[in-house]
DNA sequence: AGATTTGTATCTTTACATTTC
DNA sequence: TGAAATGTAAAGATACAAATC
């Protein structure tokens, strides 16, 4: 038996020996996690090297793999070949961004959608709620919409570019159902889907709970870059890619059309299946001049394009169009049966109605004349030299060169009286330098208490 | 090298040794899974042992173990320590059961809910639709729902026994939504569940996506059998157990208050997470006098519970509660934001007034009397020596002796106008000699509709 | 630029438990 | 009843690929 001492060896984390038990792997990928969770591991701290950690613990270092998988497995730690194994930024906590449980506190964190128009949906409801043909949308009937609503999901998309037949759309619950249903439908545990290095944080959440690994790829102001994308499909198995073209969250950035092209040959060489979250498609087609189409119109078979009109006509009815190639549509239908069985056809009727009799649009009207004054407001506070990003963003992307502790900044504004996100908590994989608030705009009950809100920041980070 | 002549041996498969590429365990795993769904292997057949196929291909048997191990992940085949390796019963299709796509055809294979009933629910809508505060159901707030419609699901599930304050209970979007987000929440890919050998179908199919491995245990008259249960818990480990106690679907067998305890004794010794899916409690609550109360009383920190209102109030409404234990909270929040979000406080809302009003208590009665009068058409046209299962079950379990081939008699009887469901359906393991139909009551547009439809089928089975 | 460091993927070895006969 | 058949679980060996220095 080797005799080591390692007391004098720099190991970050040395487990007790002792405290080991059979199996290995298992035991010592536990003690990890404890120390993870209790906080005596630091996000981004560097790990032993597998080699070294199994010479210190007398075993062969594959055991070690096995323990360090465990734990990437439920994304408290990530490696990179060459650089060494690392403590995750998100790894002690939950990012999870919902409603539950703010009080007293201005919100500036969770993006609603200006919910001001929503009298409108109230009036709709009445109508509906008038119809003859109420009964027939309460029974197990058409679980992937009704098809009078399908042509209605397709009219209302239309103008983003979107074409398909009845067999290719479905109806769901909502954007968030609506990526559950895609992950669960089209991916293994274990399967890596690449993402922008800042993505939405309730997909992060999403991706760990499945056990799916997220791929961390740099952009640009015009989106994700191809030649980054290509080398780590190249590096490594990927088997999806989960993009917001119409407007980034967090970073607002929009794939500028010459760049969907350029990404959709990386796509279709690789066989990715493209993830594309238009949710924001109705603030940008015809609005922003580059846009021409969704990346579901570049590679129709094998991309789901999912439409959500919660940020767009109304929050609190869970509906969203998916819109699927011929070669996913049968794992689809499955998931959808699986997870939902259906969604309500009452609230896909509203939905409906809303769009047919035009109210939708202007609820539309009314909500890009709010984010318009909320933007204008923000560059009251927060002028920039240079616009980036989508104007009419509902949220934005501030960069802060100082206080660097995202738990502890996010706490401090909460006692100051706003809830605001730090950067960290929109990383998918790797920490980096550059750090950022996301400031929503779209939340507050009214433009004076965002401006109270943006006042308080802005006193705040001096 | 050892050369092998192989050719007399009987080995039920034999893969072409030349095509195997590196890595051998995904390519004759795939292999594998190609001749399976391709029907080259019948299901029940016995694979060749790990050893033999090792040698046969000249490779360690643990490359075989790995292979086999990802086809049994998929659920194509299963494994038993010192009899071998079987194809699955349900292999190479899919055994969801939704409405989708039937045309011209008595329906007694899906179970509905004798939609006949919701013309109370249409009345209701339109109250819902005047209320003052409809639109403060439109925004995100309240993603577990409304304290009020909490206390109206409470309220609701009192005379089945539940009694848990609000931060115990969560609305999410029917049961099989509960069942998905419940099964994301606890268990992690590769863990095992107990059911019965018979169980819900679609439950199978949305453990075989999530790679959640079912647990066939033997079941008596009076429920799942206590000692098995604990000899499959002691001879691997078993994370969960998935039981229907009101009426199990499909056998309509009800858990007897005594085995319920011996039940929850073995349970709690190993520490397993009960899913008590309750959606036919309010056909056995204070109808049965055997029923005293859900099993989830006896091991509250350990359970789910699961009230659907689909089967009892209105299909079209997804709408179910969800009660757990102090422990779960936390992840089963976490998942309901993962994939719901929210579920629709509108829809939401609907049920709850109609459980306020007590118009709910109307409808189920409605549906009582209406199953009743079903259950008595049918044991007219199938009698039974001695009753066995629930009385006023929607759905009944006929054993049949011939007609073995469970696609073709499911085929045959759609040739000749009616849909129902062969047992091999519902098997959640393992191939069995007995064989069954469920019938269901609930889904055609009439009684006298059924009585066709009965007669077809005794006809049929001569 | 090439050796070193570090992680990944696959296959083999070993020990063992259950069922069958 | 005990040897043989059969599957399971963990750990080790080998080859390799990328990043670092």
């Amino acid at each position: 038996m080797p005799v080591n001492s390692f007391d004098n060896y720099p190991m970050s984390w040395k487990p007790d020996k002792k405290a080991l038990k059979r199996p290995f792997y298992y035991s010592i990928a536990s003690l990890l996690e404890q120390d993870i969770i209790n906080g005596f591991l630091a996000p981004g701290t560097k790990l032993p090297p597998q080699r070294e950690l199994a010479d210190f613990l007398d075993l062969n270092f594959t055991t070690i793999t096995r323990a360090y998988k465990l734990c990437e497995f439920k994304g408290l730690i990530y490696a990179v070949t060459g650089s060494g194994t690392f403590v995750a930024p998100n790894a002690a906590r939950s990012i999870t961004i919902s409603t539950d449980k703010i009080t007293d506190c201005i919100d500036l964190g969770f993006v609603a959608s200006f919910e001001q128009t929503n009298g409108i949906v109230a009036e709709i409801i009445q109508k509906v709620a008038d119809k003859r043909y109420l009964e027939k949308l309460l029974n197990y009937n058409d679980p992937t919409g009704i098809p009078h609503q399908k042509t209605a999901g397709l009219n209302w998309m239309d103008s983003f570019g979107i074409h398909v037949d009845q067999e290719h759309i479905a109806i769901v619950s909502g954007a968030q159902n609506a990526l559950a249903i895609a992950l669960t439908a089209l991916f293994e545990p274990g399967n890596r889907i690449a993402t922008d290095l800042y993505t939405y944080s309730n997909f992060i959440e999403l991706a760990k709970m499945l056990n799916i690994q997220l791929v961390p790829i740099p952009s640009d102001q015009f989106g994700m870059l191809p030649n980054e994308l290509e080398k780590q499909c190249c590096q490594t198995k990927i088997h999806g890619i989960f993009l917001m073209p119409s407007c980034c969250n967090p970073t607002t950035v929009m794939i500028s059309d010459f760049r969907k092209h350029e990404l959709a040959m990386v796509i279709r060489k690789h066989h990715l299946i493209l993830i594309e979250d238009d949710i924001h498609a109705f603030l940008t087609a015809g609005m922003i001049s580059d846009y021409q189409q969704p990346m579901f119109n570049l590679l129709p078979e094998q991309s789901v394009y999912i439409c959500g009109t919660s940020k767009s006509i109304c929050s609190g009815l869970r509906v969203a169009y998916m819109v699927y190639g011929d070669a996913l549509r049968k794992n689809i239908l499955q998931s959808i049966f699986n997870v939902n069985v259906k969604t309500s056809s009452l609230d896909a009727e509203v939905i409906t109605e809303l769009i047919l009799s035009g109210r939708a649009h202007e609820i539309v009207s009314q909500k890009k004349q709010l984010a318009q004054s909320a933007n204008d407001i923000y560059t009251e506070y927060f002028p920039v030299s240079k616009p980036v990003g989508h104007p009419l963003s509902f949220y934005r992307w501030l960069s802060i060169q100082e206080h660097h502790d995202a738990v502890q900044l996010e706490t401090d504004l909460k006692m100051r009286g706003i809830r605001v996100f730090h950067s960290d908590r929109f990383l998918s994989g790797q920490t980096t330098p550059n750090k950022y608030l996301r400031i929503a705009l779209s939340s507050t009950n009214s433009l004076d208490e965002l401006k109270m809100g943006l006042e308080i920041l802005k006193q705040y980070l001096g």
